[in-house]
This record gives C-alpha cells, sequence and structure tokens, in this order.
DNA sequence: ATCAAGTTCGACCGATCGGTCCAACTCTTA
DNA sequence: TAAGAGTTGGACCGATCGGTCGAACTTGAT
C-alpha cells in the first residue's frame, strides 16, 4: 500500500527543505513532490493568469476550474497532473500573489516611539496601496482572502498570513506604544483597517463607467491612499490623545 | 400570442394597485398576479424560513433553490408554482425581511441641527442594531446585499434603497448642517458605515465558540452599539471640527 | 533499439445546478 | 354531477460542476 496519497505534497515540499535525508525510493517522491515546477514555464504563467482572472473576478467557489483550464489553452489532463484539484491550484495562485505583495512591500522597521509610528503607517499604506494600484487583479484576490475566502488548508492561511503579519505587528506595536486604542483586539483592529480600505478602493480607485487618463489614475491613488491614512489615524487614535 | 409573459409581475402588482382598471381578461391576470400571496400562510413560513436560512448561510449565488425547496417540506411543483424562479423567491425574501426591519426603525425625524445630530445617530444605531440582533438570519441576508448581492432587479434594489433610506438622508442632513464631512461622497460614507458594522458585528457579537448566557449577550450588544457611535463619529467628524 | 517514465489529451463520470412538464388530485361553480 | 380552474408531486431536462482515466505520444537511460 502506498502511504504517500494520503499526504500533502505541498506542505511536504515544505518539510523536505528543512530535514530531507536522502534514501532509496525517495528520490521517485521527490520528483513527484516537485512536480507542480517543473510545467514549462510559459504554460505555468498562462495558467496563472487565467487562474488570477477567475478567482479575482468571481472568488474561490464561484470560480470555474472548468473556465480557468479552457482560458489557459491547456488541456484538462495537463493541469490535473501538476496540480491534484481546484484547492491546490488556487493556493499556489495565492502563494505567488502574496510573495509578490511582499516584495513591493519590502522591508519596513517596525516603530519605538508615538512619533514614529504614523510614519511608518504612512510608508506601509503607500506601498501596499501602489501594489493594489499595479496589480488591480491579483489583488483582488488578495482582497477576497480575508472574510470571503475559506482557508481552507494550512498552506493557504500561512501565505495570507505572511502578507498581513507587517500590518498585524504594527497594530500590535502601536497598542504597546500607546499610539492605538487598546480597548479593541489587534484583529478588529486591523479587519477595520482592511474593511475600510476595501471599501475606499472601490469607491475611489474602481471606476467601471470611465476609461481614466493615467494622471486622472494616479490623482486617485495619491487621494485613496491620504484618505485610508486619514481614517486609520481617526480609528486608531486612543481617545485620551484625541481630545486633548 | 401572451404579451404577459413578457412582464414582471411584481412589478405589474405595484402598477396595479395604483391605477388598475378593470376589464375582460383582467381577473384572470390579476389573480395570476398575487398567487404567491394566496399561498398557504403556514407553507409560506416554513418556506421563507428555509429561504432566509439558506441565503443568510450561503448567499444568493451559493444558495440552493433546491436545498431551499427540500427544507421547507414543499414540492418542487409547488414552489414553482407560487414562485416563478430563485429571483423571485430570493426578491420576496429580502422584500420581507427590508419590512421588518423598517418596522423595527420606525419613525426618526431628521436633525436640524449639528446639536441634533449625533443623538438622532446614536437613537438609530440602537434600533437598527436590535434588528440585527433580534433577527440574526435575515440580518445577514441584509447584509450581504449592499456588496456581495448581485441587485438583478429594481424590485430587489427597491427594497434595498427603503431600508436603507434614512440612513443615507441621515448622512446627506448631516453634510448639509456641518456635522459630517464632505470631502467624500454620502454613499462612500454610507458605505465605510456599513463595513464597519459587519466587522464590529462579526467581532463583537458572533462568537462561535462559546455559548453565551443572556446578559452576556446585552453586554456585547451594548458595547457593539457604543462602539459603532465612536467609530461614526470619529470618521464622519469635518476635520475642521475634530481638532478645534 | 527498447523500455519505462514523463507528459498530453479529451472523452467520460456522477453529482448537482436551476428549471420544465404533466399526470393526478382538490375545490369551486354552474 | 360535470366541467374547469387551482394546486400538488416528482420524474425528468440540459448545463455545468470538480474530477478520473486510459490511450497515445515524447523523452531519456540502458
Amino acid at each position: 500500500m502506498d502511504r504517500s496519497v494520503e499526504l500533502d505534497f505541498r506542505l511536504i515540499k515544505t518539510q523536505f527543505d528543512l530535514n530531507f535525508v536522502s534514501g532509496n525510493r525517495t528520490r521517485k517522491r521527490m520528483v513527484f513532490i516537485v512536480r507542480q515546477e517543473r510545467l514549462d514555464d510559459v504554460k505555468r504563467m498562462r495558467l496563472m493568469e487565467a487562474a488570477v482572472e477567475e478567482f479575482a473576478e468571481r472568488g474561490f467557489d464561484a470560480a470555474s476550474y472548468n473556465k480557468i483550464i479552457e482560458r489557459s489553452g491547456l488541456s484538462k489532463g495537463t493541469v490535473y497532473y501538476y496540480f491534484d484539484n481546484k484547492d491546490s491550484l488556487f493556493a499556489t495562485t495565492v502563494e505567488e500573489i502574496c510573495q509578490r505583495f511582499l516584495h513591493t512591500i519590502g522591508d519596513l522597521r517596525l516603530p519605538d516611539t508615538k512619533e514614529e509610528y504614523w510614519a511608518t503607517a504612512w510608508e506601509y499604506h503607500q506601498r501596499a496601496i501602489r501594489f493594489f494600484s499595479e496589480n488591480p487583479l491579483p489583488g483582488r484576490v488578495m482582497f477576497r482572502l480575508s472574510k470571503d475566502e475559506p482557508f481552507f488548508d494550512e498552506y493557504l492561511k500561512n501565505a495570507h498570513e505572511r502578507a498581513t503579519q507587517f500590518m498585524s505587528d504594527l497594530i500590535a506595536r502601536g497598542q504597546e506604544i500607546g499610539a492605538v486604542r487598546n480597548d479593541l483586539p489587534w484583529e478588529t483592529v486591523h479587519r477595520l483597517i482592511h474593511a475600510m480600505g476595501r471599501v475606499l478602493s472601490s469607491d475611489i480607485i474602481e471606476d467601471r463607467d470611465v476609461s481614466l487618463e493615467n494622471d486622472e489614475i494616479k490623482a486617485r491613488i495619491e487621494k485613496f491612499m491620504k484618505m485610508m491614512h486619514d481614517l486609520s489615524k481617526r480609528i486608531l487614535t486612543p481617545e485620551e490623545v484625541r481630545h486633548v
């Protein structure tokens, strides 16, 4: 009996990178484990593009795996050869998007004082919003993640947590140093900021009626960033500070 | 050729109430128009309950009409006899929920001065939140409406607009009398408040781990209302006022 | 040259979707 | 009581869902 069937190969791959010890039948399994990475670059790109489009437009549940496959121009057999199922393709898609997001964010130091706090937050907002405006579809996939989508596996959840970690840390640090109110748990604060971002982005940035000129887009993004920052400040500032 | 097939009978019904003139074949059509209201009360209630459950849990798209029918204990033929299709049942469900919501809200006068504004807002928040805490499932259906669900017909859109009209009017009036910031359109302000409400309600009220005692529930609702009010104030207050 | 592994392809699967249809039943009215 | 409208039940429909499978082709090692 081949027990390997029961395992989540995407997770094993991570494990493997850390503490793999070579053995007899091991080469074969290793090949299987990394199969999806051997997919031809062009085909992989076409598949990921189709996946991002479909997931962004319809969300995980409503997205049609069949349509993704069709749009990618690959055959069903090929896609199922590299990706076990819809879950697996989605997880990989999200993973890639989150990595791109983290790359855009880059390195940021957590603030040590109240004074530094809002400067850091402003910098983060700018970078995050740049990502979302430069990558609208992947951005939508990420946006949907936190509330709409089920975290059906740890792999997916981890990817999302890694992407939002700085924001979480920033809020928690803000609470420590007294820049952020303490009467709400940081998770709630995080979700509040996030929800505001969704509303503002759809209301300010996305305008389906008009095809915008470049300047107009820039202006809107500018407005979006400033508004985000303003609202964040209003919501997060501790009560005692606000009324001084 | 029977042109009536092309018409939306739910809309006609409204028209009919206003300016119907009796005629020859008209009685028959009238019977057809109000058919869904002739559905036996008990059966109607069971159907609506099943519909609310399913729509609340899964949203319109993901909700299964088949499952609603099954859960209601009625047969497919019966349900399709009274409701043309899934859209129609959904519209009726929403209509009923919105009416119940409006009944809970009751009458409220729009404020005339800055001073009155937040008192009125507070009263509205209390009543609205009472509805959502007393009717969790219908509440979820309403919550989903504004963003998640498609307004596939005017009937549905109108129901929603009627339900949220006071809030819209309140914000617009607030802007007129200088109690609410003017640098965002009232629709955006409305959506911001709404989005905040979603986050707070799911974070404060809904706690799936614990079965709450009555006192605890009351306390949470209290906290929810106060927090909503606080955040609304913070977000809506015009810039110049805040820094005085 | 041979054979096995890797890869591609699309026909096909059962489940479920929203929706149709019609036979059969009940209830009203002449 | 006969006719016709109102009502009920559920078998059935085509489309689509995520997913399987095996035949055929390519590639690489011996």
